[in-house]
DNA sequence: GTCTATAGTTCGATAGAC
DNA sequence: GTCTATCGAACTATAGAC
């Protein structure tokens, strides 16, 4: 990376990353389907033989998308549980879910565009399932292991379950639809305060499956 | 509607239902985009001119699609409600979420067909949004002030909240991706165990918002 | 690496017979 | 109400020049 900030019309940005973030921004606001190599090609400003030039199909292109930010969003989780290890004190569950959540609500993590992408993979059919599996499941068994030996009462149904509704809620929140905000009658929620909702909720509602 | 049982192959349903159903399957699976009108005249063995004959355009028909449903379950939920105010006690938390969550999860609200499709509009973009607010608000703000009659120390924030985390539970439920029980290393939920599951993370995750 | 041009397919929607 | 046939547009992907 150079010393520039990295800003979406980043003079030293390549052809083959303009295209991923064109990309990202139309297939998290059209979905897979919906979204055209013609249009992210305009949008790109480039010509359309040469997403093909670069990804070879759509469906590469897609998933090259995801794989970017995936490896972001992993690495920072995994610093975080390192970071724990480092500690005097072990974490709470309210701190874990905090690690879990935040890498993929962040900006680092693709922003808006990206984690409404990750919010239709994670309800998809049988082809994003796919997705899902080869990139989140190994990250997901090792949060599973750290809440069973913050909650040892939990066992690994127990936590598995209470892993997969925490992210549940994080697939809400990325998602970013605005409406909690509309039944609450409050203004769009900051991402400080979004991650404060969905932590507390997650961490009291795998409190639920046991004793503390 | 006649005495007749209601089977997926009704005899005596006539071809805008046949197409309802088959139009339910296929978007339900593959999303609004990915699914051609052609697939859905295929599948439902009638000509695609009738399919426009109909319904006009693939929008109106995925717009009757969701509608057809929408009326189902919150008739459900509202005769819930009411069952509720006929009682001589009132109903707990979990009592009210198992009131909120079973019509949208049970087979008479379209099953998993129809509820893939629901949890796809309930993360999806502006146009989706749209199809939320108009047919799920004011259902909405119903649980929501009757969370706050069971849950006085709530805000209307905080019940507001724990309502939309809530249904991002039920969200992931009818997705049925299978992803946590994977986890679990579980065999397929039933729909009374993923019920169960969700009332009692939500039910948890709520009162984690306040004291109970 | 990047472009123009286009091949070949599939799409939503309509016309018109019955 | 239901069909066959088809229009015009949009699609993915490729060919070939530079």
């Amino acid at each position: 990376m150079s010393t520039t900030v990295q800003t979406v019309s980043d003079p030293a940005a390549t052809n083959r990353d303009t295209i991923l973030d064109a990309a990202e921004v139309l297939f998290g606001e059209l979905g897979f389907a919906g979204t055209s190599m013609r249009a992210i090609a305009q949008a790109g400003g480039v010509a359309q033989a040469l997403l093909h030039y670069h990804f070879d199909t759509k469906d590469q292109l897609f998933d090259t998308v995801v794989k970017r930010r995936t490896a972001q969003i992993n690495a920072a989780r995994l610093d975080n549980l390192a970071a724990f290890d480092a500690r005097d004190t072990p974490p709470t569950l309210s701190d874990l879910l905090h690690a879990l959540f935040a890498p993929a609500l962040a900006h680092q993590g693709g922003g808006v565009p990206y984690a409404r992408i990750l919010a239709t993979i994670a309800i998809g059919g049988a082809r994003e399932q796919g997705l899902v599996r080869d990139n989140y499941d190994a990250i997901a068994l090792r949060f599973i292991e750290a809440i069973k030996t913050i909650r040892p009462a939990l066992s690994h149904a127990d936590a598995a379950w209470g892993y997969s509704l925490a992210i549940a809620t994080l697939v809400s929140a990325m998602a970013r639809t605005g409406r909690a905000e509309r039944l609450a009658r409050e203004d769009e929620a900051s991402d400080d305060i979004l991650l404060d909702r969905i932590v507390r909720f997650a961490a009291a509602g795998i409190d639920g499956y046991g004793p503390k």
